[in-house]
DNA sequence: CGGAATCCAAGACGATACTG
DNA sequence: CAGTATCGTCTTGGATTCCG
């Protein structure tokens, strides 16, 4: 995958370049563990199929870790891994930014 | 618009988060003032539709200036704004992170 | 050359229903 | 509760054409 790209920023772009998935990141940094449901009541706009999707790639890319606890009813738990940590500061300077730019 | 967003980093993102916006940052603030074409060869995998949708947008959003040449054929350069600067940074964060976590 | 307008195809998204 | 699958809608994007 990764020799899809000729370009780092590319690269990134293609992991965190998802309509959600800065917003996504935000959140389980903010909770550090979180459910899936607790996700989804933090983001009311997105729909549970765009959900589910999103953390599906970004599980895939290796950003977040889904932890399963096999019950009925399911929960499912995410969190960061490493690699997903080190996307922070990026959330953090975007976030930062629009503080200092949004008018209100 | 501002006040569509109840929160800085949605309304960063309303503003970078279009598919291609941060690689046209990222080669506007390279060239420092670049004419259309020239973003247009230095991105061939977007369109001449999109790519002219994005920089309106971005116009219109503070980020570039546009500034057209009366001529036949038309001449039209395009450079960052101030508020256009203050998100390189962002920009540079991405392509960082992007070249030490890209395995090639 | 840069942009607007058109038309059409592709794909994203939402709503819903079903499963473990 | 979390996830998958299906389906219909609607946005998005590409190709093309025309204009200054």
């Amino acid at each position: 995958m990764a020799t899809k790209f000729n370009c780092p920023i590319r690269y990134a772009l293609d992991i965190i370049g998802g309509r959600w998935k800065i917003i996504i990141l935000w959140n389980i940094n903010k909770y550090k563990i979180i459910r899936y449901g607790e996700i989804k009541k933090r983001i009311p706009e997105i729909s549970h199929k765009v959900l589910s999707q999103q953390l599906k790639e970004l599980e895939s890319d290796g950003i977040v870790y889904r932890n399963e606890y096999y019950e009925i009813p399911p929960k499912v738990e995410y969190s960061l891994t490493d690699k997903g940590h080190s996307l922070i500061p990026i959330v953090e300077i975007i976030n930062e930014w629009g503080q200092k730019n949004m008018s209100c």
